[in-house]
RNA sequence: GCCGAUGUAGCUCAGCUGGCUAGAGCAGCUGAUUUGUAAUCAGCAGGUCGUGGGUUCGAGUCCCUCCAUCGGCUCCA
């Protein structure tokens, strides 16, 4: 006998050679049917590996995170099978489990795969589960792995296997099919009751540009077919709240095919939206002791070839702007920091001095791919809230938390609440990527490391995310389709500093070299305002938001009663519309609604009568009828919770 | 940049295997209606079917180029 402790503490013997699967049935067979994976002292095992000795056994069903990646990753398994079946000639090399699915990277050889494709897959895949094949594990020996690769004619799996140390490559059988795998699987292929492939993309080998580009099928499946519709049903919810799609029924901005991809016009809600953005945040900086410059948009190229970015993204940037004169270039900027340098180059300043902190609203132009634009998370022309903070090593600490702090109060204030904090470090295999001596990056790395522990933020770290002149700590938030991206960045930088010759006399009369710390709390308007949109649903916070209050008269009777009531509130500073559309009210609610505007005022006979108003939130909640004062406390109330 | 898909009026979309002057709803304009918590009615106007080429007696529909967009990959100062 062995004994088994479970999750809840509780311990059961069973026999010696007891599977997981034996575990869960003895516990009850109605949980046992929906075990599909498990893990043993903090392995992954199959639910049918015979468990020798005592330990800790984990069981998981489709609703753990563990569970469902054991389904996916099996998912994987009888998508390569499908593919073989449908495609013999196709060479299958890697198929993990992903948050949303699985995916298999397969070489088809010149056969193009596209969406017309894709019911045959899933028609032959739902074929193959059926058969209700079992998943089992066995070892080989490398020799014998490699030899069975060679025999199928796949150099990729025969790479992979030749990375691998023999005695530890495993392969899993289910039915006819074999493939090179760690394990971890449902016990058969029946669980799998719903597939929908996705969509293909093309990926390339390892991840490497360089090397051939696979095709890429993306699928997700499930043990019920209910399940499937519901995640579809999500999907589409979620596009709802795509801030591409938003942007344009909002009327906050667009784009035009004339003007060029990846260059956004701002509508006058955006921009004005936008402008109370900047304006938030002046007013925490102005706080926090910094002060504002404006520097132009263009430099010569001398200024980049200074700062290394010249030698880095030259010539996947916007090419230089020549001039009459000849042998004078000047660059688009890509950055503020060397136009921020040099305003520091601008006087010498004493250790007394420190720190300066230059902000600017910033708008950069980067040549970004073609394929990689999206609507306002990857442009080519925005705008940063950037800002330099120029100071002493001794006060490099303090700053690097103050400004974590700054981050913290602006993401709290929009309500961003889950984001990840990622300590964005060098790629050690890589050291060509970067500037700089290795004692700086490693100065400048500890000092990130040691303001995030001092802080007590969760993060990750993320090799070869750093700059290419400094690491970074990055504040990273999911988009509605749980896509990432990075908004808030703080950077400290020891390099261009020194190739600026930046200086400050010490208290011993020397020249010394300031630290440098890049930062933006939003880190570019757009993919702040494109994040705020999806997460707010386009219900943005009420100091936010482009109309506060629309103002609904009954009829053109009630016009001047409707401007009286406007000019109360603007008195109050709040933002108000007038509907005097020549329609019924029903209507005016309803277009009122598709905008979002948070507060629509009713106003008819009775209300000026009694000199009210009615009011209704949006969604639907009558406040019934009220005082103007009233409803503008209700307001400055609100606003005032939020900031 | 690469792989796959898409591109018809301001917006959302219809237009089968190529065949008579390209359709609808919403938005817009004009008029009627004076309206009480999610769409009042009628009329009018609006498109060189993303661009450039080609195939054909004939192209929105088929082929190629380019541009843009979408989903990925790579990249992301």
């Amino acid at each position: 006998m062995i004994q088994i402790t479970l999750p809840d503490g509780s311990i059961k013997a069973v026999a010696k050679n007891s599977t997981a699967m034996d575990v869960a049935k003895s516990i009850s067979e109605g949980f046992a049917r929906n075990v599909i994976s498990a893990k043993f002292n903090d392995e992954t095992v199959e639910t049918t590996t015979p468990l020798q000795t005592d330990g800790s056994l984990v069981l998981f069903t489709f609703n753990d995170d563990e569970g469902k990646k054991a389904f996916w990753h099996s998912s994987a398994h009888v998508l390569a099978q499908a593919i073989l079946k449908l495609y013999p000639n196709a060479k299958l090399t890697i198929g993990p489990a992903i948050d949303n699915g699985f995916y298999y990277d397969v070489d088809f050889e010149g056969v193009s795969i596209s969406e017309t494709d894709f019911k045959q897959i899933e028609t032959k895949f739902l074929e193959l589960a059926r058969g209700k094949h079992n998943f089992t594990m066995r070892s080989v020996s490398k020799s014998d792995a490699l030899a069975f690769y060679k025999k199928e004619n796949n150099g990729f799996k025969v790479e992979l296997i030749e990375g691998l140390e023999d005695g530890t490559i495993t392969f899993c059988d289910h039915d006819d099919f074999t493939d090179l795998c760690r394990g971890g699987h449902i016990p058969n292929t029946g669980i799998i009751k719903a597939i929908k492939i996705m969509n293909v993309a093309g990926a390339y080998w390892r991840g490497d540009e360089n090397n051939k580009q696979l095709t890429r099928i993306y699928g997700i499946s499930f043990p019920k077919q209910k399940l499937l519709t519901e995640y579809l049903e999500r999907l589409e919810e979620a596009k709802k709240r795509d801030h591409r799609k938003l942007g344009k029924e909002l009327e906050l901005f667009t784009f035009s095919q004339k003007v060029g991809a990846g260059l956004p016009l701002w509508l006058p809600k955006g921009a004005a939206l936008r402008d109370r953005l900047e304006n938030f945040l002046k007013k925490a900086q102005k706080k926090a002791g910094y002060e504002m410059v404006v520097t132009p948009h263009i430099g010569q190229k001398e200024l980049y070839v200074t700062s290394g970015h010249y030698a880095k993204y030259g010539e996947d940037s916007f090419q230089p702007i020549q001039t009459p004169k000849e042998d004078e270039e000047f660059l688009l900027k890509p950055m503020n920091c060397p136009h921020h340098c040099e305003i520091y180059n601008n006087k010498q300043y004493s250790y007394k001095d420190l720190p300066k902190r230059f902000a600017e609203f910033g708008t950069v132009y980067r040549y970004e791919q073609s394929g990689e634009l999206h609507g306002l998370t990857r442009v080519r022309g925005f705008t940063q809230d950037d800002a330099h903070i120029f100071c002493t090593p001794d006060q490099l600490d303090n700053e690097f938390k103050n400004v974590i702090d700054l981050v913290l109060y602006v993401f709290k204030a929009l309500g961003f609440e889950n984001f990840t904090t990622q300590v964005s470090l060098r790629d050690p295999d890589i050291p060509e990527k970067y500037i700089g001596s290795d004692e700086n990056w490693e100065k400048a790395e500890n000092a990130i490391k040691s303001a995030v522990i001092d802080k007590g933020l969760d993060y990750v770290i993320e090799y070869g995310e750093a700059a290419f002149y400094g690491p970074k700590l990055d504040f990273m938030v999911k988009d509605v389709l749980g896509r990432s991206w990075q908004l808030g960045t703080i950077q400290v930088d020891y390099n261009l500093p020194e190739r600026f010759n930046l200086t400050y006399k010490g208290s011993d009369n020397e020249l010394h070299t300031p630290v440098m710390i890049h930062r933006a709390p939003f880190g570019s308007m757009e993919r702040f305002i494109a994040i705020l949109i999806e997460h707010t649903g386009g219900n943005f916070p009420l100091w936010l938001t482009p109309e506060q209050v629309i103002i609904l008269p009954i009829s053109d009777k009630y016009q001047k009663y409707a401007e009286k009531v406007s000019s109360l509130l603007e008195n109050y500073e709040i933002r108000a519309l007038i509907d005097d559309r020549n329609e019924k009210t029903g209507r005016k609610i309803r277009d009122a609604e598709m905008q979002k505007i948070p507060f629509m005022i009713i106003v008819g006979e009775q209300e000026q009568e009694a000199n009210t108003i009615s009011v209704r939130r949006h969604g639907g909640n009558d406040l019934g009828t009220i005082s103007v004062v009233d409803l503008s406390t209700l307001i400055k109330e609100e606003i005032n919770k939020s900031i």
